[in-house]
DNA sequence: CTTAGGG
DNA sequence: CCCTAAG
C-alpha cells in the first residue's frame, strides 16, 4: 500500500509516499491497520519533531530531503557473502525510482536503492500487533531543490519476531559500492536485509547514484544505493533494531565509519553476524577515529549484532569511544578529551555542534544556564501549582506555598548528548539527518520532563518545589529540566539503567527551535565542580547555524533517516553539561570539519578550586586534580586543567598589565607562585633521590 | 589512559 | 586548546 503522507516542516514540505509492507500471510485487516497507523504515527512524529526543529532558525535552508539509507542490517550471517560481494564488481544501476512496490520492494529486485529507516523501539509501540516485520518504503516525491531522491525504507520490525534482520550492521563504505542486501521470508514476509557500500570517492558529493548489485539468487542481498541529491553522499545508517524483546529501545546506530584505506576489505556493511572480530576491530578503529564529540551516555549507537549489540551497549553507556569495559566508568568520568579531535573529524558532536554554533548562534542552553530563575515575583503562570504537578510537567514556574515563587525561564530543553559517528564525507545534511534521527528515535518513545536540581533527578512528583529544594532565593542555577524518554514506552536500554534515565534532548518547554542565548556556553559549572545540573545539551536546537546549508536538524531526520550511517547516538546522561560545549562546529570553516572545542575561560571559582586541588595534590596528578575539584566539569579535562596550572603560572609571573582576561585574584596568583614551588620542589627531590644511590653504583 | 611539553 | 611523545 502506498500512502502519501505530506510532511510539513520548515518551509518546505515533502511529499513522500509511504509503502507499507504487510506480510504475505494475510494478517487481517486489522493487524494492517495497526502497523500503518503505528507508521504514519511515527511518520508524523518525525515531521512534527522536523517541523519544529526546522521553524527554528533553520527555516533556513532546505530542509527537506529524505534521506536514505541502506539498510545495513541482514538477517543472518551473511559475513561471507559479503565478502564475496565485495569481491564482485557490481555495477550501478540507476535508481529507479519506482521501485519500491510492494512486493518488488522486497528481494526480486534487483537494484533498489532503499532508503531504509529503522524505527526504534520506541517508535514503535511495544504493543503492535503484527508479529512480522513491516518495511516502509518511503519514497521521496518532492525532491528539494537539490534535488534529492531515494526512498527509504522503514522497517519496522516488530517484536516479536525474532528476526536477526533487526540487528544493525555496520556499514562500510567501499570503493565500489555496491550495496547488498538479504532479503529472507520470515513469517512469510519478506525481511530485507541491505548492506550497502558505498563509495564515497565515486559517490562523491555529485554521485548520484549508488550502485547496487544484486543477487538475489546467490546472495539474497541487494545492493542498496543511495544517493543524495544534494550531492552529498548519504552515509548508510546503520541502524540496529532494538531487541525485539528488548531491552533496548535504542537505536543504534552506528555505523562504522571505516576508512577506506583501513578496510576495504571489510565488506561496506558488515553483518551483524558477520560483525565478529572484523567487525569490532572495525569499530575500534572507527572509535578511534572518531571525535568525541560528546560524551553521551547512553545512546550509542552500536552496530552490532545481537553480539555486537551487547558489546555496545555496554560500552556506549560509558565511553562512547573506548571499548573498554573497565575502562568505561572510570573514563567516562574523566575525558575523553584527549581523543585526538582531528583524526576525528568525521564525526560530529551533536551536542558541540550545539553549543557552537550556540556560541553565536546557539541554543543550546548549557546547564545551569539553562534557565534561570529568579525569585519573588513572579511572572510565571503558575501560581499556585504544584510544584509536584509543575515539575512534571514542565512547567517553568511554580510557586511556593509562600508568596515566593520560582521563576524560571527555559531556553530550550536539553538535549542529551548524542554520539555520532559519521563519515567524514558523509554531507552535513546527512549528518543532520542522523542527528534527527536519533533524536527522532529517542522522542518516539514518548516523553517525560525531568527535573534536575543540581545534577540530581528529582523524582517525588509529590514534592514542592521548596521541599525539593528549589526555592526562589535559591541555586536555580542548578535547576535543569530535561525530556526524558517514557519508561512506559520506550524503556532506556540496558546500560542506561544505571543512569537515572537518558534524557533526550531538549531542555525544556520551549520549543525546540528555540534557540536560547548563547550564555550557556560560557557558563560553567563552578569551580569545585559543582555540577550544574543541567546537563544535556543538545545538539538539534542548534541550528548549525543556518548559514550551513543547512535544513534543520530535524530536516534531515525526516528525510532521512536513512541516510546515515552514521552510528549512534547516544543519549547521554543528562548529567553533563558540557558536552555541549565539546565541539562546537565551526561553521566558519565548514570544509574543515575539524572543530576546536570552544574556549570556556576559567571563572575565577574555577581557578580557585584548581588551585587548591594542586596545592592538596600537586602537580603532576592532574587526573586526580580532575577528579577532586572537576569531576562535575565534564568539559574540563585533565588536560585542561594542567594547561590552566600552567597558564596560571605564567600569569603569575608576568606583571599584571600584561594579564588578559578576566584577573584572577592576586591572591590565587600567589598561591598558584607559592604551590608551585613547593611542587617543584617536591618532584626534584623525588628526582634527585635516586641520583644518591646511583652515585654510589657508579662509584 | 595519563603525563608532560611544545605549539 | 590542540597535538604528541612517552610511560
Amino acid at each position: 500500500m502506498v500512502f502519501h503522507k505530506r510532511l510539513d516542516y520548515g518551509s518546505s514540505g515533502c511529499q513522500v509516499p509511504v509503502m507499507i509492507r504487510v506480510p504475505k500471510s494475510a494478517r487481517g485487516k486489522r493487524s494492517v491497520r495497526k502497523k500503518v497507523e503505528d507508521q504514519m504515527c511515527a511518520f508524523d512524529l518525525l515531521a512534527t519533531v522536523a517541523g519544529e526543529l526546522l521553524s527554528e532558525k533553520t527555516k533556513l535552508s532546505t530542509p527537506n530531503k529524505l534521506v536514505e539509507t541502506p539498510f545495513p542490517w541482514t538477517q543472518k550471517d551473511t559475513s561471507k557473502e559479503e565478502e564475496r560481494n565485495k569481491e564482485k564488481q557490481i555495477k550501478p544501476e540507476p535508481y529507479d525510482q519506482g521501485s519500491c512496490n510492494e512486493s518488488t520492494f522486497v528481494s526480486e529486485d534487483s537494484v533498489r536503492r532503499q532508503l531504509s529507516y529503522q524505527f526504534m523501539e520506541q517508535t514503535h509501540s511495544p504493543k503492535a500487533t503484527f508479529s512480522g516485520p513491516a518495511s516502509l518504503c518511503i519514497k521521496p516525491y518532492e525532491l528539494d531543490k537539490d534535488g534529492y531522491s531515494g526512498q527509504s525504507i522503514i522497517d519496522g520490525n516488530n517484536s516479536g519476531i525474532r528476526t536477526p534482520g533487526l540487528i544493525p550492521r555496520n556499514c562500510d563504505i567501499e570503493e565500489h559500492s555496491p550495496g547488498r542486501s538479504e532479503s529472507s521470508e520470515v513469517d512469510g514476509e519478506h525481511v530485507i536485509k541491505t548492506v550497502s557500500q558505498i563509495n564515497w570517492q565515486k559517490t562523491g558529493d555529485n554521485a548520484p547514484g549508488a550502485c547496487l548489485k544484486e543477487d538475489p539468487m546467490e546472495m539474497d542481498v541487494k545492493p542498496t544505493a543511495f544517493v543524495s541529491s544534494d550531492s552529498s553522499v548519504e552515509v548508510p545508517l546503520c541502524t540496529k533494531h532494538v531487541d525485539p524483546n528488548g531491552s533496548f529501545p535504542m537505536s543504534r546506530v552506528g555505523m562504522e565509519p571505516v576508512d577506506r584505506e583501513e578496510e576495504d576489505n571489510s565488506s561496506g556493511c558488515t553483518h551483524p553476524s558477520a560483525m565478529t572480530s572484523k567487525a569490532a576491530r572495525l569499530h575500534r578503529i572507527g572509535d578511534r577515529r572518531v571525535r568525541k564529540l560528546l560524551a553521551s551516555k547512553y545512546w550509542k549507537v552500536a552496530s552490532a549484532t545481537s553480539k555486537g549489540g551487547e558489546r555496545c551497549n555496554t560500552d556506549a553507556e560509558m565511553k562512547p569511544f573506548f571499548r573498554s569495559r573497565k575502562l568505561c566508568y572510570t573514563r567516562q568520568r574523566t575525558q575523553r578529551s584527549s581523543f585526538k579531535r582531528r583524526k576525528m573529524l568525521e564525526c560530529y558532536p551533536i551536542s558541540a555542534s550545539a553549543g557552537g554554533i550556540k556560541e553565536e548562534c546557539m541554543p543550546v542552553s548549557v546547564g545551569n544556564h539553562a534557565f534561570k530563575a529568579e525569585g519573588s515575583h513572579s511572572s510565571a503562570t503558575l501560581h499556585g501549582a504544584n510544584a509536584a504537578s509543575s515539575s512534571t510537567t514542565g512547567d517553568k514556574p511554580s510557586c511556593q506555598k509562600g508568596d515566593f515563587r520560582v521563576k524560571l525561564s527555559i531556553k530550550s530543553f536539553k538535549v542529551p548528548e548524542l554520539f555520532i559517528e559519521i563519515p567524514e564525507t558523509a554531507t552535513v545534511g546527512s549528518l543532520k539527518r542522523t542527528v534527527m534521527e536519533a533524536v527522532t528515535a529517542i522522542l518516539g518513545g514518548g516523553l517525560r520532563v525531568g527535573v534536575l536540581l543540581q545534577g540530581k533527578k528529582v523524582r517525588d512528583d509529590n514534592k514542592t518545589l521548596l521541599q525539593a529544594g528549589i526555592s526562589h532565593d535559591d541555586k536555580i542555577d542548578n535547576l535543569g529540566f530535561m525530556l526524558e524518554p517514557n519508561p512506559t514506552q520506550a524503556p532506556p536500554p540496558v546500560e542506561c539503567q544505571e543512569h537515572p534515565h537518558f534524557f533526550l534532548p531538549c531542555d525544556a518547554v520551549e520549543p525546540l527551535n528555540r534557540i536560547p542565548p548563547a550564555a550557556a556556553t560560557t557558563s560553567n559549572p563552578g569551580p569545585s565542580g559543582a555540577s550544574p545540573g543541567p546537563p544535556l545539551t543538545s545538539v538539534v536546537n542548534c541550528p548549525e547555524s543556518d548559514h550551513d546549508s543547512v535544513h534543520s536538524p530535524a530536516t534531515a531526520l525526516l528525510q532521512d533517516k536513512a541516510t546515515a550511517n552514521s552510528r549512534a547516538l547516544v543519549p547521554v546522561p543528562a548529567m553533563d553539561v558540557e558536552a555541549l560545549a565539546v565541539v562546537p562546529l565551526r561553521k566558519s570553516k565548514r570544509s574543515e570539519l575539524v572543530q576546536r572545542r570552544i574556549r570556556r575561560p576559567f571563572s575565577v571559582s574555577e581557578v580557585e578550586a584548581l588551585v587548591q586541588a594542586v596545592e592538596k595534590l600537586g602537580t603532576g596528578r592532574w587526573r586526580d586534580v580532575k577528579l577532586r575539584a572537576f569531576d562535575n566539569a565534564k568539559h574540563r579535562t585533565y588536560v585542561d586543567l594542567k594547561d590552566k596550572w600552567k597558564t596560571l603560572v605564567h600569569t603569575a609571573r608576568i606583571s599584571p598589565q600584561q594579564r588578559r582576561g578576566e584577573p584572577v585574584p592576586q591572591e590565587l596568583l600567589d598561591r598558584v607562585l607559592s604551590a608551585n614551588a613547593y611542587w617543584s620542589q617536591q618532584q626534584a627531590k623525588l628526582q634527585v633521590k635516586p641520583p644518591p644511590a646511583e652515585p654510589c653504583l657508579l662509584l
